[in-house]
DNA sequence: CCGATACGCAACGGTGTCGTTTCGAAAGCT
DNA sequence: AGCTTTCGAAACGACACCGTTGCGTATCGG
């Protein structure tokens, strides 16, 4: 949490062992609601600089006093709500390098369907510039675990000779990825059955004649 | 120009030749000036949403009388605006596949790194789902001229037989623009002299051992 | 010159959100 | 019990825009 600190959290709990705060302790639940409720309305195509606080409050079935007792400001509320996001990634075979990469862009392709998803990545397309933090802490939870997974299975196609030793790996996820990405967004939306599959192929074998 | 009508376009000039309203005639100045205050504060990272009539007219040095004359509403006035924005696309020299690609793809980065259209870019890549109208315009005018450019490109290549025949024209398409969008945005900023060119280096040959 | 329309500007009442404050009730500790 | 803190709810004054209207001026055609 970034401003846990704000209310007791370093003073009543740093020095002694035991230096609980005395009085009510804050509820829980009201924290996970006021989360879910930011992630919820985001998810339904709100952006960062429309999302009211009121909207929270009241989504969440919680007062206005609950959510700034906690926040000082909505970005730090939005750092941390997309902290919270967990990244179910898709578990890969390991038996070659095509059809883990498949299984991936498939994954990929899968969740850009699916609106939670969809506007998260909205979000962190547009705000992005507008709200660094924020584009940090979403990069290092959802982006970065995915990049990770799709880098580790090029890396392990190089180690184990499946693919060429002097590419580069950045850029060959960059193409796997940055395809699905664009398609998804941009290209026809019919005939996207198979796509995975036929992105990975035609990147694994170049379209350049021999 | 879509809600011209509104006020007399038809009304006074489509029947009989020589209608003109009667009356001082609409500045061409100031309508040229709103457009590109919004475009302007669109560029500046102003979400369509945030996006205040008053802030556009303040910012045009225009009354917002002005401004509510010619459209009846924010959708109507970005969607025209949009509507302007000219595709200096980079010329072509069609010797060869592989120099025209990182011709297209090198103009590409250097757009993405120019804050108007990386922000025209947020908005479209954001805001299209809530403002499909807008969404539709904006691909038609920006995103279009630009996979066509790629397309045609690639589709040479093609009947050249410079490229293979049995490619996926639309997935090479993707794996170019797409890589060259998704290393822009999350990619490591450093190291990107030559990305163009290796990008397209890397699609075209591809990445599997042979 | 006259009538008509557009111009920039300022003001209107209305709405939504801001961040804060107050309230009575609830929930923990000693 | 008594003390402390949090809870949800409601209200506060402040501000930003909304879309509209009126005002005095500018610019056209007849």
């Amino acid at each position: 949490m970034t401003t846990q600190e704000m209310t007791h959290g370093t003073a009543g709990q740093a020095v002694a062992g035991a230096g609980r705060p005395a009085g009510r302790p804050r509820s829980e639940k009201a924290e996970k609601a006021i989360i879910e409720a930011t992630l919820d309305l985001i998810a339904e195509g709100m952006g960062v600089a429309e999302l009211s606080i009121e909207a929270i409050a009241s989504r969440a079935g919680v007062g206005k006093t609950t959510i700034y007792r906690r926040w000082s400001n909505k970005e730090d509320l939005v750092a941390d709500s997309l902290a919270t996001l967990k990244a179910p990634l898709p578990p890969v075979r390991g038996v070659s390098v095509r059809e883990d990469l498949i299984t991936l862009l498939a994954a990929m392709q899968n969740e850009a369907g699916q609106d939670r998803t969809r506007c998260l990545m909205n979000v962190a397309m547009s705000d992005a510039d507008r709200y660094p933090r924020l584009m940090g802490r979403f990069v290092k939870v959802a982006v970065e675990p995915r990049r990770k997974a799709v880098r580790d299975v090029v890396q392990r196609g190089v180690d184990t000779g499946e693919l060429r030793p002097d590419i580069d790996v950045d850029v060959a996820l960059a193409s796997l990825s940055g395809a699905m990405l664009w398609y998804t967004k941009w290209g026809n939306a019919e005939l996207t059955d198979g796509l995975a599959e036929r992105i990975v192929d035609q990147v694994l074998s170049g379209i350049a004649s021999r």
